[in-house]
DNA sequence: TCGGCATTTGAAAATGGTTGTCATTTGTGT
DNA sequence: ACACAAATGACAACCATTTTCAAATGCCGA
């Protein structure tokens, strides 16, 4: 455990430059970005990563929980750094501005609504769509 | 109003034998399909529908409030009949047997969410996916 | 019934996000 | 340093969906 000992987030892949700009683009956002977005302001900052790349990484986050992931109504994928407990985000379709909120109520509608019909092993989707403040 | 009225699921748009063939095949479907699935059916069925067609008659009804729409996570948009009332799904994610479920609890929650953080224009995105009795 | 015309259709091409290919480069353990 | 597996990236392939546009078709008034 050196001093550059910096606490990567992911599994066990080598952490190569690419793989860290990516990761330091997302925590540098606060919002939803696409893959193509992250590609083109890494370029913007000189970081140069290829777009394949790009892709790989965010997806090994993603499947990795170090990042969430989430479909737009366009159907492109979107990421974000996140926390680790189960939340659900409003989002600006607008400017992607993401608020995190969470909805302990909305767990166990779900819950109990599955059970009711005998549904086991449950889990759902919940993301609410708007204009923010801003872009109204 | 004549005899042949017969309810036919369009808003103003012209009931050609297209738009009524996919309209049956949604009917006679109790899970979500995709465009390209109904495309097929119908071939089988020896109606012969365009797949442009086929796809944007199913637009025009979910646009219009006809049929459900959501997308896999496969980012394929399936489609599905549904009631006229706002409602989610409790999908199996084996067989995809379908269950139509009301929140209405979720949908106050989510629009109070959404209000607290100034948000407007409001949607939401709400399906519970499990395993249903008979899969388990 | 006929004609005119806007709507609809569909084959083919374009789109666009995402994934695969594969030769080259780069970490990593020895 | 060495060897080798993992990773990269330019580019092609994918594939669902959309667009294009000329031809076909419903509709409505004369």
């Amino acid at each position: 455990m050196t001093s550059t000992e910096d606490h990567f987030p992911l599994a066990g892949a080598r952490p190569t430059r690419q793989r860290r700009a990516v990761a330091t683009a997302l925590q540098s956002c606060d919002d939803f970005r696409s893959a193509q977005e992250i590609h083109e302001l890494l370029r913007r900052t000189g970081e140069n990563v290829g777009l394949s790349t790009v892709y790989r990484t965010l997806q090994a986050l993603a499947d990795n929980g170090d990042v969430d992931v989430l479909r737009t109504e366009e159907g492109e994928s979107v990421y974000r750094r996140c926390s680790t407990a189960h939340h659900h985000h409003l989002v600006c379709r607008r400017c992607g501005r993401t608020v995190e909120v969470e909805g302990p109520t909305v767990e166990r509608w779900s819950s109990s609504i599955a059970a009711e019909h005998g549904f086991t092993d449950v889990s759902h989707t919940l993301e609410i769509f708007g204009t923010c403040p801003a872009c109204a």
